[in-house]
DNA sequence: AATAAATATGAATGTTTATTCATGTTTATT
DNA sequence: AATAAACATGAATAAACATTCATATTTATT
């Protein structure tokens, strides 16, 4: 598993290391993983396709240090943002804006779990359901705590809130421009679904 | 665009166009688009290689049609369900149940649309703001006669209701196994949600 | 039956791809 | 200064790829 990538010892494997990265992040971004080629990034890299495979195995072990450096930030991102905050009701506003942010900051982020499908549909099997399981420790205290409804089914609101989160997401990468005060009012959208339904 | 297909004027022409769709739309499931080739296609489908291009351009066309096929079934399928129902509420019911079981007995229909954001992305981007705005004048009716709240940002609603449906029907098909029922329970989970919120 | 149109074939071509490895250079260690 | 380890290089190999086209067969039309 982690033979896929050797690590540099010294700062000038570390620089041409750092520069493959980059370069795939930025391609991977633009193209997606699939449609880029190994050529592609060394070349946009400035490295010899011999220092390539002095790195990586493969392409697929560049990906792989990718999303699980991305898996890594998002969550450590959301949980440090939400930390503090004393409601659930809270937790899940900032968490949503969070989420947002970080994938107008990082498209690539955004897209990369998307891809992992098609890369191996194992990987985005086992994100999502990690995601939702974690998700589900959390929505169980907050149950406990007399915050949440305590009937709901806790799997099948875990993914309708990271449904919620991605698409509206997508609502939001979609358009050209957007303002802090945007993606305040669209959060704030979200939170009265959630907290009141959509019907009369 | 559409020379990039053409098709079939005979019975005979008609089998081996046929059989080429069937299996690309096999392939694409199981490996996505991208990382099928058209020697895979053929060989499979067991045709000539020129055989191919004389009904298509490249592998691209063969997408094409698929996507837009897969737009056009999955928009009648929920049209034709929900079209004699009451109440948005009840259409927003049968609406969500018809798209998981269509995502289920047909799970290229649920790839193909995400995949277009690696093969072009505007596809992508065409999909979901075309099925948004398809989606928004639907609901304008339903505040309009008083069943949804009047105050809601429709577009956020749209993208809101879409990330629902797209993530709950991926709890479904991580499922190794799901029966009626519990699509049934999954479906009237969300309802109860939309219903009232999941806030006490 | 004769003719035209549609369809089928796969060898051949040229491109792109991933990957290896022998050789040379730089950096760290002694 | 000597030595070893780390790093860099790109020509060379081999496999996979998309696409073309001259030729053959089948089907529809007259």
């Amino acid at each position: 598993m982690s033979e896929a990538i050797r690590l540099p010892k010294t700062k000038v494997g570390y620089k041409s290391f750092h520069r493959i990265i980059e370069v795939s992040k930025k391609l991977f971004a633009e193209n997606g993983f699939l449609a880029t080629s190994t050529n592609q990034i060394i070349s946009e890299a400035k490295v010899a396709i011999g220092t390539f495979y002095i790195y990586f195995d493969d392409k697929r072990a560049v990906y792989d240090y990718l999303l699980n450096d991305y898996s890594k930030r998002i969550r450590k991102k959301i949980q440090i943002a939400i930390k503090d905050l004393p409601t659930r009701f809270e937790q899940e506003r900032q968490g949503l804006k969070t989420f947002i942010k970080f994938s107008l900051e990082d498209r690539l982020s955004y897209r990369i779990i998307w891809e992992s499908m098609f890369v191996e549909r194992q990987l985005f099997v086992d994100y999502y359901s990690n995601f939702a399981a974690v998700y589900m420790k959390q929505l169980q205290k907050a149950v406990e705590q007399g915050e949440i409804k305590p009937d709901l089914n806790l799997e099948t609101l875990a993914y309708t809130l990271m449904g919620i989160s991605n698409f509206v997401g997508l609502q939001v990468i979609f358009k050209q421009h957007v303002t802090e005060q945007e993606i305040d009012d669209i959060v704030d959208q979200v939170m009265r679904i959630l907290k009141d339904g959509i019907f009369l």
